[in-house]
DNA sequence: GTCTATAGATTGATAGAC
DNA sequence: GTCTATCAATCTATAGAC
């Protein structure tokens, strides 16, 4: 239909609604969850009309979804990939500043609640099961790049990188959770820093 | 008021109605979660009408804190104590029995999704905040356990019995949260085999 | 792309009798 | 302790105009 036009460019733009609705649904899903927030509260942050978010969304899990990609995008540029990318920086360095970045994004004040995918995948995959595979897809990516990482050098545990990745994402994804339940960012730090001391 | 008689007995009996509701409750707020579960399910469920389910809760919460004390019981005495209190057997041995105990219980034809006090948490801590401090109490006890096994033996490792504990919970939380998130218990039992070779 | 107004359905909880 | 009937609120989603 001719009613319909596509912006010049999807890239650097000031904040459309779109993208605002997908940056206030992020912070509300994460700290209070997906069926706990109202359309209405998303749209009382940001002044966009009802109508108006159910033109850029078809329903509510359409944005949910758009929720998973922001988080995954943010996560993964502000956490995991500045640790783990920093040349020079010994393996078990470059663990422990992992879950130091992820510690810091945990602060209780701001209400976080563990890790923002987790939540998300917990009450999205029985009703979405493209979100579990989706997240579950990214967890193996970081999975492989701890392990890319442990491979270079000898590893003196015996298993192989992949078991040691596979058990770091789940101290971290753990970590996160006892952060939350605990109300004590710490418990990710001294997480990450006896991980560190095992494997390096 | 002369109205409301207390049972006899609280212990051995058949079940109530109470007792159906929650166990109802406490594996649909599992695999489907507390907001996305209405007390009708639970009322079609068990067969209960809806005015004797609120002459028993005086709202869907206090259900939800019931279903919580259920999960820590059954949790528990099913999976932690069995593995953890397992006489004459070598510490290492007992904890990947723990995760192998958590692993069966994750099955994913049943609907599991990781942990049931992690889900429970997430959903109702921030309406509820006796129920963070409950969970994390809990999580704090299972913590000493493992700590009391740890420090029993010399510790080859280096860091206290205390940490070491703190990252085993760690480890399982996460590796449960994971065999969610890849619809693979597996992942469960590798990473208790490996914590296991690691402090052990 | 955006707005006002409202439909349509679900759901948590209560009233009052037995 | 249990039942039937119902209220009142909340929430998702759509209609139709500009």
């Amino acid at each position: 239909m001719s009613t319909t036009r596509k912006p010049v460019s999807t890239g650097e733009r000031t904040a459309t609604n779109r993208e605002r609705l997908v940056a206030a649904a992020a912070e509300r899903f994460h700290t209070r969850g997906f069926e706990a927030t109202p359309v209405e509260d998303i749209l009382a942050a940001t002044g966009v009309s009802r109508s108006n978010f159910y033109y850029h969304f078809a329903d509510k899990r359409e944005l949910a979804r758009a929720v998973v990609e922001r988080w995954i995008e943010t996560y993964d540029r502000d956490i995991v990939t500045p640790s783990l990318a920093a040349e020079g920086v010994p393996v078990g360095r470059r663990l422990a500043d992992l879950f130091q970045r992820a510690a810091q994004f945990q602060e209780p004040a701001a209400g976080r609640t563990g890790c923002p995918l987790a939540r998300l995948v917990l009450e999205l995959a029985h009703q979405d099961p493209a979100v579990r595979r989706r997240i579950a897809g990214y967890f193996d990516s970081l999975q492989s790049r701890i392990a890319a990482l442990l491979g270079r050098r000898d590893n003196r545990l015996g298993p192989d990188a992949g078991r040691v990745a596979e058990l770091a994402v789940c101290v971290l994804e753990g970590a996160l959770l006892l952060s939350h339940v605990h109300q004590d960012p710490g418990h990710v730090r001294r997480a990450g820093k006896l991980l560190a001391t095992l494997v390096a």
